[in-house]
RNA sequence: GACCAAGUAGCUCAGUCGGUAGAGCACAUCCCUUUUAAGGAUGGGGUCCUGGGUUCGAAUCCCAGCUUGGUCACCA
């Protein structure tokens, strides 16, 4: 069945064919050169009221006041909102006042695309404001807008239907303005850690999203076939092995940002697609990359927030570096009292029943070690904190550790107790890297069904020989929320992963 | 996947014990005419998420489902 349309659409329909009747194209073709935005005149001309007086601006209707012979409306542009004053006289010279009384008052609504011409001046209440001398429709809005009405900070009839939000994010964007501010601060965010690495002379590079192995991370993967090949593709987890790859091919350092996709569950803290940056740099080491990573993350706070002090929730971070180290093993050891490196995995498992941390069987030492971090630990590091020295096990492309046998060069990046960014110094023994990944296999066979898969041209490209590297990945969008002090990851993106509309199917149906 | 909550006009929401479907904004008509979320008056607008059930009668109670949110589990 077909939706039937409410009063209101019908009524801004027949307004569009009326405008047609008129003479006024509702959607014209020409462009409209503008020369000027909300934000700059109510900036500038308070302090030189020689500006903007031949002024041209386009926007969408935000409200109108309608008087007699002159009205008052607020348009929205891309920066902001301003008003404009609108005489009857002056936007219809002579008689034939149907641009106004017609056009103006009746056939335009809130939600329509007007642009205007004339010149700023600050009405008797003291509001900067364009006196209009022409108007031209650009686009008429045949579905009627949300109205959020606001005054001194006060939100009434705040559009806050999350479901209407994400779904119809154009409609969240022209109605909450501080929802742009998010997607503004991401961009900015890319684009310092993107300057940050071009000034050090490392290579921007893009590597498969379609790739035959999904390598890289141990991550249920979504699947594809390519019909001329008669293969399947997976979209990539990860694009680790593809970068050391281009290190062992001889770049020195490269990055990328990586749309990665992961076939798991969704919350407010996971979406099917998500955003990594991950890069390489040849002979240098883990440590090194610690001292990148935090260098890099203040840079981006003062770039976002002016400061390297943020609030995430009601937690005040300070983004200044250098940031704390803690081994896991002294991690675990000060908030359990457990040395992990001294005991066997039977010992571990015990240890886990007396915390009443839900532990099983199938745990290895080096899971049941992440289970008692996970549970204990992780939490404490609010401030940003490097826990360095992971097991081995649960690691199986970093480089196995300089002094300790059983634990591996990797760090994790903690922020507000939650892990930021992963580092490693890269696994570049070639035997010792097949013989993980067979490891891998094994849980594989076992069940497990987020084990990785074997890459023996990965394998074949370590063979031949790749620097001693470190590689450091880190979540975009969770950045992005702890830049922002944004709960949740449907908020950083634009269009976070629905649930298909119901009535979307139906009409789908209905054409066939 | 489990549990909890929500779904009523374009938007934000009320709806009592099960008894004719409500408000504000938006919209329309009229009056007023330099206003500031909102001048005044009148009016139109509803698949009460969907499907069953109980009942003389369901927005309301029961069952199932859908969508969204939250918590947990899962996700290094």
């Amino acid at each position: 069945m077909s939706t039937e349309l409410s009063e209101q659409e019908v009524l801004r329909r027949q307004a569009a064919d009326q405008m047609r009747e008129l003479g006024i194209n509702p959607y014209p073709a020409p462009l409209y050169e503008i020369n000027a935005h909300s934000k700059e005149i109510l900036e500038k001309y308070p302090e030189d009221n020689t500006l903007f007086q031949e002024v041209s601006i386009a926007g969408r209707i935000m409200s109108r006041r309608i008087m007699g012979a002159a009205s008052f409306v607020v348009i929205q542009d891309s920066v902001g909102k301003i008003q404009l004053y609108i005489k009857r006289d002056e936007i219809c010279e002579g008689e034939d006042k149907t641009m106004y009384n017609t056009v103006f008052k009746k056939l335009l609504d809130i939600g329509d695309i007007i642009g205007v011409k004339g010149y700023v001046f600050v009405t008797q209440m003291g509001e900067t404001s364009i006196h209009v001398k022409e108007l031209t429709v650009l686009s008429k809005s045949i579905r009627p807008l949300p109205i959020v009405k606001e005054k001194d900070g006060v939100i009434y009839d705040a559009f806050t239907n999350p479901e209407q939000r994400y779904r119809q994010r154009y409609l969240d964007l022209v109605v909450n303005p501080e929802v742009r501010e998010v997607f503004i601060k991401r961009t900015k965010i890319i684009n310092t850690i993107r300057n940050f690495f071009n000034e050090k002379g490392y290579l921007e590079v893009e590597t498969p999203v379609l790739q035959p192995i999904p390598g890289g991370a141990a991550a249920r993967p979504f699947i594809t076939h390519h019909n001329t090949l008669d293969i399947p593709l997976y979209l990539r987890v990860a694009n680790e092995l593809y970068l050391k790859r281009l290190i062992v091919g001889g770049f020195d350092g490269v990055y990328e940002f990586s749309r990665n996709f992961r076939n798991e569950g969704m919350d407010r803290t996971h979406n099917p697609e998500f955003t990594c940056m991950e890069i390489y740099v040849a002979y240098t080491d883990y440590f090194w990359m610690m001292e990148l990573t935090e260098e890099m993350i203040e840079r981006v706070a003062l770039a976002i927030n002016g400061t390297t002090k943020a609030m995430i929730g009601d937690k005040e971070i300070d983004f200044k570096r250098p940031y704390k180290r803690v081994s896991m093993r002294d991690s675990i050891m000060e908030h359990t009292g457990y040395d992990i490196l001294t005991m066997s995995e039977k010992e571990l498992f015990e240890a886990c029943k007396a915390m009443k941390i839900d532990v099983d069987n199938t745990m290895g030492k080096g899971k049941l070690i992440d289970e008692i971090f996970g549970e204990k630990c992780e939490h404490h590091y609010i401030q940003p904190t490097f826990i360095y020295d992971y097991p081995k096990e649960m690691s199986p492309l970093t480089k196995a550790h300089r002094e300790t046998e059983g634990l591996t060069e990797r760090f994790e990046l903690f922020l507000n107790g939650k892990e930021l960014a992963n580092a490693y110094s890269e696994l570049n023994d070639p035997i010792d890297q097949l013989e993980r990944l067979q490891h891998q296999l094994h849980l594989q066979e076992r069940g497990d069904d987020e084990a990785m898969f074997i890459d023996h041209d990965f394998v074949r490209a370590l063979e031949y020989g790749m620097p001693p590297t470190s590689g450091m990945g880190i979540g975009i969008d969770r950045l992005t929320m702890f830049m922002t002090n944004t709960p949740s990851i449907q908020d950083v993106l634009f269009f976070p992963q629905m649930k298909p509309e119901k009535v979307a199917d139906n009409n789908t149906q209905e054409e066939v």
